[in-house]
RNA sequence: GGAUGGAUUCCCGAGUGGCCAAAGGGGGCAGACUGUAAAUCUGUUAGCAACGCUUUCGAAGGUUCGAAUCCUUCUCCAUCCA
């Protein structure tokens, strides 16, 4: 089994500009490939992590990765899949946002001895002309064509800027140059870059006569159809200081039913049989068990092993035996306590389960906080700081969530 | 440049002088049920030293005992005309 029949497999390949020479060029290990990060954070998310498994995936089959860090592109902004515009950032922010994302991608691609290459279009992007631009790259494409894409049709009811309109292009003269200065021939992203995709491969058709291909990833979804590694509106990051690995499993570990088998075929690197065979699982208890495997695979590749085992043992402990062994703690400083003791609403607060003691208070209130398994019914409940020393106090808000808290 | 319509809480969207911290829905959170799942039901969802107080309806001013609602200026957006 080639490569490329391993990502159809898998389910990962969404669209491609001409499946037969593609699956020639990966299986041969012959593709130089680029994906594109727009860095419009200060980490990579769960959202990136798909397309580096695919880079990883790829580069152990012989092709050639090419990181392609959008500092030039994140000036301008993609509109696809938005219905407003984003956030305008600024050079510096843009900067130290490719910084980190560099860091976080040098643990799963092998960059070194030219295996795989990082860019910056920010290199040649920010240096073109615009009148040259406009007459060597501008004439080759219709605007009749742009505005029937699909990523800017969603925008013409809500308003699309000139300056977003504008993406496509800078995404196609990526392609064009990295094509003509690296011998760049296949490009990759999510299918919702679809349309930008087939912008450049268009473009170096017409410019050099010659053929590039593009291939689209399936996007990760869930049953009902909302993108996943997101939960109430925020990301999950790969920065274990935005997202502790313990999150990071335990997001996973809480995927539904429905999708895991999904998840365990995009995201991990166990073999598809193993995947396949765990298929009968579903609708059994067994399913659990899959949901584990998921979250302790992700985490070990994202996190290290120990974090996953980590992770998986807290996780275990909390939900089965309730033991405080390996549980995220947080830890209070005598600075924090008024009179030798704190109140719950305060440790809830500070250890970062409540946004605000309003919003403690109505969680105590509901009977959804607990301390040592106790349920604490009085939201103006005092802990003298001795029940904080040695293993401190286990808090949780609802089941899911919950700290060790202990003083310094 | 001209005409018209619009901007409301996390999102959509009602509200057109006091009964408005603002209907309804979505989402979130918590409870029940469960398998750390889904579905369902219940509660909750600006903040705080909480039968009260403070901030919030694009921004800044003004009228009024009282403004999300009325007036003025400004910013942004959509539609149509140039």
């Amino acid at each position: 089994m080639g490569i490329y029949e391993e990502l159809v497999r898998r389910g990962l390949i969404a669209q491609v500009t001409d499946e037969a020479q593609i699956r020639e060029l990966i299986n041969a290990g012959k593709a130089t490939f680029y994906i594109g990060f727009d860095c419009t954070a200060d980490s990579l998310t769960a959202g990136h992590f798909m397309a580096l498994t695919l880079m990883k995936r790829l580069q152990e089959a012989g092709n050639k990765p090419i990181a392609l860090i959008g500092g030039g592109t994140t000036m301008i902004g993609d509109p696809s899949g938005r219905t407003d515009m984003r956030k305008m950032l600024t050079r510096e922010d843009i900067d130290h946002n490719a910084a980190c994302f560099k860091k976080q991608m040098e643990n799963f691609i092998d960059f070194s001895d030219g295996k795989a290459l990082m860019l910056n279009n920010a290199d040649w992007l920010m240096n073109l002309n615009y009148i040259e631009l406009l007459r060597e790259v501008g004439a080759c494409f219709s605007v009749n064509n742009m505005l029937r894409a699909e990523c800017y049709k969603q925008r013409m009811e809500k308003g699309l800027s000139f300056l977003e309109f504008n993406y496509m292009i800078m995404q196609s003269y990526d392609f064009y140059y990295m094509f003509q200065h690296y011998n760049c021939n296949l490009e990759f992203g999510g299918d919702d870059q679809w349309s930008n995709m087939l912008g450049g491969t268009e473009l170096i058709r017409r410019k050099l006569g010659k053929d590039a291909h593009a291939m689209t990833i399936t996007l990760l979804t869930d049953s009902n159809g909302k993108k996943m590694g997101k939960t109430a509106g925020n990301a999950v990051w790969l920065d274990p200081n935005k997202t502790s690995p313990f999150d990071f499993y335990q997001y996973w570990r809480n995927v539904d039913d429905a999708d895991v088998i999904k998840c365990l075929k995009m995201l991990t690197f166990l073999p598809i049989e193993e995947i396949e065979a765990m298929e009968s699982w579903q609708g059994t208890g067994r399913i659990n068990e899959a949901k584990e495997i998921l979250g302790f695979e992700l985490t070990k590749m994202v996190h290290g092993e120990e974090e996953a085992r980590k992770a998986q043992d807290a996780a275990r402990a909390l939900f089965t035996s309730g033991n405080a062994a390996n549980m995220p703690t947080f830890e209070l400083t005598s600075e924090d306590l008024t009179d030798g003791s704190i109140d719950i609403l305060s440790i809830l607060v500070k250890a970062g389960l409540c946004p605000s003691r309003s919003d403690a208070r109505t969680n105590v209130q509901q009977g959804g906080v607990t301390v040592n398994d106790e349920k604490v019914t009085d939201f103006k409940a005092v802990f003298a700081a001795d029940t904080l020393s040695g293993d401190g106090l286990v808090v949780k808000k609802g089941k899911k969530n919950f700290k060790r808290v202990v003083l310094k």
